[in-house]
DNA sequence: GAGCATACATACAGCGTGTATGTAAAGGGA
DNA sequence: TCCCTTTACATACACGCTGTATGTATGCTC
């Protein structure tokens, strides 16, 4: 078959890639198998081979994609508001509606913990998304506007609460309803780390 | 092969699942082949397939009995706490403890959910230890000593933030500290959504 | 004690991953 | 422009693991 150039290499990477996301999100990272994934993207296997070494690194560049379309919603979302304490909230809520997205959902917190091991997407999410909430709270915090012992802690048990909060609202069958429900509890988790003075400001 | 009774049956069956969890727990579900766990527990395969339908079906058994393990740690941490709200901050002390274990985290945490699928994971939870904290907190916001929107949605968020701490604690290098850390900050998301006449107390 | 059910072992089929090899075209220097 | 190397794939193969079908000897029941 005729090779293609370099930049028509990259195509063929990306397309790989994103045949890749789609079927990883509707079936999951074990059911899906590169054969197929091969035949969506109108090449064979040996060229998956060659554009990925196998298929968990194919995983964890299909991972570390949607993981950077969250971190960008999430930081869009905290820049356009003013304050640090609105910026914190702005960016949890677009953590949460973004995490909902059936793409996000399956591939960033079902399968990646377990397929890359939780160190490495740990460290993956902290380069994302996972290190603005960390600095966004140790701000806060350095400011008096919220009561912390560790910010990472915090940042973990939020982050946590939120990964989970978007599990159980995107199975709920009506999900803008289960969202605002969400939503006002975590309002609520939030605000309780206010000093009494600052909250509900 | 003799075969042996009905009672020696139930003990195959049990060395199978407790060699199986030693493996998926050091290994991870996916690394870990039949054949191997068969071998451990002195069988062939066609025993392990006699006493569980598939490798899925092994580990949901897996998953089931490690999920007890923590519920009964919970609940016995829980009852024996006199007050309510005790109740709910021992219980919580105790999911975190049992939860740091290597058996319980890659398993329950980690692995569990990607296998099982979210929602029966979450059935399972929610038959083991999950039904706790959801009844604890409903029964503690109706008396008024938390103010919650949707108990179920606030359960759901303290759930993801244990889980998310476990995972974070068992990574760090010193576990005492980051328990100490981290249960500090979940104490004050916990104390947060107290009304404010009865914080403290 | 005869027949059936049970508790395994054995043998086999099929799929999926990964790897080795082949091939044709792009890219670069003389 | 010719040649050589590298790149971008396709093809072919080996192997492991799952699941299933079948065999077999023993406990169990009537």
């Amino acid at each position: 078959m005729a090779r293609a150039t370099k930049e028509q290499s990259e195509i063929t990477a990306r397309r790989i890639r994103e045949v890749a996301t789609a079927m990883f999100a509707e079936r999951g990272y074990a059911a899906v198998g590169l054969e197929e994934v091969a035949a969506a993207a109108e090449v064979t296997r040996g060229a998956v081979y060659h554009h990925y070494r196998n298929k968990q690194a194919l995983f964890e560049a299909v991972a570390a994609a949607a993981q950077q379309r969250v971190a960008d919603a999430v930081t869009t979302a905290a820049d356009a508001a003013g304050e640090p304490w609105d910026g914190l909230v702005a960016g949890c809520r677009a953590f949460l509606t973004a995490s909902v997205t059936d793409t996000h959902r399956r591939i960033l917190l079902l399968d990646a913990p377990a397929v890359m091991g939780w160190s490495t997407w740990r460290r993956q999410d902290a380069a994302a998304s996972g290190h603005h909430l960390a600095e966004a709270v140790a701000e806060l915090a350095a400011a008096g506007h919220l009561r912390v012992t560790s910010p990472d802690a915090t940042a973990a048990l939020l982050s946590g609460a939120m990964n989970e909060a978007a599990l159980r609202i995107a199975e709920s069958p009506d999900r803008d309803a289960a969202l605002d429900e969400t939503w006002a509890d975590l309002l609520r988790l939030l605000n309780g780390l206010r000093p009494a003075d600052r909250a509900g400001g």
